[in-house]
DNA sequence: CATTTTAACTAACACTTGTTAGTTTGATAG
DNA sequence: CTATCAAACTAACAAGTGTTAGTTAAAATG
């Protein structure tokens, strides 16, 4: 049992998550909340703290999974390309578990306030083990010795996208497109 | 003067834009971008008639801009591999000159109400051409013939956070930076 | 059975929201 | 000089905001 079974916080979380996806943290009341859950506003605060602490749940836990995912990945005995294709996969099975949490992480990590700081480090940091990955690789001659910063920034939008895609394309399983994105990633398109 | 002189409407726009940007459209209120003007809220309403004609002047303009572009660009006699550096160029272009107000149509247009319906028309057939475009370099060779739904999503998803990317990165100019990135997204990083 | 826990409720609060009405001020145009 | 106009102002409103306090009912626990 070291997930803790399904609580009540869990629903609402999961809940929030869907609403906030949907039209953003700040459109979101805690009355719309409750609606949604069959319940009045009110009655949210016997499992929650606040409207924020909310949100931190959401993206937090999922920060702290990838720079848990990136710590593996930089340790791991292979090519500079293999990490890529593990990025690649830590991406997508993470955003395939939770496409509404991924959606706050990208659109409502502003509105973190007192955990903001904290969550920026993550994210500073997991870009900057993403680009000595990159670098290692060129180094390595496994990578085209052209701008780090425009490959950097191309694969980590198409990642950060996931969200949004993932949701539309059901039939297609993780395993199968980690595979075909780490290829037009890589490879490009010609 | 095609172009009407700059208008103070156009400031508030502007304005808007950027405050937007940063804590999304919800966030904002009237009374934080009258703040930021140095005016009180209820002046703002002698220039527009609402925040929700703010919201719909920064997307709209900017949506049919990207529509205007892929019209002549489908239509240009060149082969798609031409065609997808220019819809490079195009993105690159238009986020240059715009930042803030590509980062309302990313991640506001759900709060666009009447306009909504069109602005989702106008996204969807752009993402159509779009994949024409890619459909059409497969069919003449000149793309690779693997998934297309996943060589757009990894287009998109990358032009469309050009947003977010740009302002942080002022010293490369957008002849240098559109180069660099159609070489990324055709050749890959290999 | 008695008690604690869980999870809902009603009522209310202090504050913020977008917006309207009516007014004032300084510059521009006839 | 007078009239017009752009652009600001004060004051206010009705609705909605997150949240608290106190209560109730049913279920789990001893």
């Amino acid at each position: 049992m070291s997930t803790p079974a399904n609580t009540r916080k869990d629903e609402i979380i999961k809940t929030a998550a869907k609403l906030f996806k949907e039209k953003g943290y700040s459109a979101v009341t805690m009355r719309d909340l409750a609606g949604t859950m069959g319940i009045k506003a009110a009655s949210l605060y016997n499992h929650i703290s606040s409207k924020q602490e909310i949100l931190k749940d959401i993206i937090i836990s999922l920060a702290e999974t990838f720079t848990e995912g990136m710590r593996e990945i930089k340790s791991a005995e292979i090519s500079s390309i293999e990490k890529l294709r593990k990025i690649v996969k830590l991406h997508v099975d993470i955003t395939s578990n939770n496409t509404s949490g991924m959606a706050s992480l990208n659109n409502d990590w502003m509105h973190l306030e007192e955990k903001l700081e904290y969550y920026l480090t993550l994210r500073t940091d997991y870009e900057e083990e993403f680009r000595d990955i990159l670098i290692e690789g060129i180094n390595a001659g496994e990578i085209e010795d052209s701008n780090v910063d425009v490959m950097l920034f191309s694969m980590l939008s198409t990642l950060r996208s996931l969200y949004i895609w993932i949701p539309k394309k059901e039939d297609l399983n993780p395993e199968e497109l980690s595979e075909n994105l780490s290829n037009v990633l890589i490879n490009g398109i010609v």
